[in-house]
DNA sequence: TACGTAATGTTCATTTCTAAACTAGTTCGA
DNA sequence: TCGAACTAGTTTAGAAATGAACATTACGTA
């Protein structure tokens, strides 16, 4: 079996969704869309909207509507950085970290389940390969 | 380093965007949306627009408008299947199998690049690991 | 045969996402 | 200190994607 780059493509964007689409009542069930999971949970690597926008692919029109919702929930705040005015920096909340937490362990439990009959070196591997894929120039 | 399930799926959130804008530019030269070569790439496999949907994981009226214009460019052809009155069988036409298959090879040129710096061992375990974990109920 | 259920592809109204223009703050060199 | 060029976040107009409703065809069963 040849390995072609279009179905590699395809499997990769099959797993995203398949998975994402699986835990989409767990996250509502936290008050959370799936993008703003993405976001809340990120939101203390990067804690700039811009710099946030960047390292999950999405524009920061999006990033401004989904800070405003996590916002409005209770979940994130805006701070001003005092190192640069124009800046926001995002600060999770009791609340939010709690339900990064959770949102965290159901995906995880998620993926388990679809990592159950492979090996967790393999899960290393996974990543290793990945991480190495997104970081070439 | 854990292996977190969020990070994994950004990492291959990240990988998806990043690969396939890096080919946008020489699939719009072949005269195709990104989306719609992948409507291409997969039509032989699955001829039917409703089976295909669900393969790609996008919406059926999506497809519709897939179909429409890579029909309209004269890159696929509708035929009705003798075996369901219902069904649209896609054809490719010979434009449509050459653009398609210089769209693989310009895709299949930038996953190279990429995995320049992994083995083909690795690819090869990369497309064992998704094919597993897609196919997991 | 006749009828209920289900599947296919299309259309339309709505939601979702983004590119581009805009305001505000920063940086740096003359 | 002035101003030109840059970056951060927001707004808005329009593109892209979808869900739901619809017409048509298929298939089983009474």
């Amino acid at each position: 079996m040849p390995v072609d780059a279009a179905r590699l493509w395809t499997l990769n964007h099959r797993l995203l969704t398949v998975v994402l689409d699986a835990c989409t009542a767990d996250l509502a069930e936290l008050g959370l869309e799936t993008k703003e999971f993405f976001v809340l949970a990120e939101a203390e690597t990067s804690p700039h909207p811009a710099e946030l926008a960047a390292t999950l692919v999405i524009s920061k029109a999006s990033m401004t509507a989904y800070v405003r919702n996590l916002c409005a929930k209770g979940f994130l705040r805006r701070e001003i950085d005092d190192m640069d005015l124009r800046r926001h920096r995002l600060v999770l909340t009791p609340e939010g970290t709690a339900a990064r937490d959770r949102a965290l362990a159901a995906l995880a439990a998620e993926f388990d389940r679809r990592l159950a009959k492979v090996t967790s070196r393999d899960r290393s591997e996974l990543q290793r390969i990945l991480t190495s894929l997104v970081e070439l120039g």
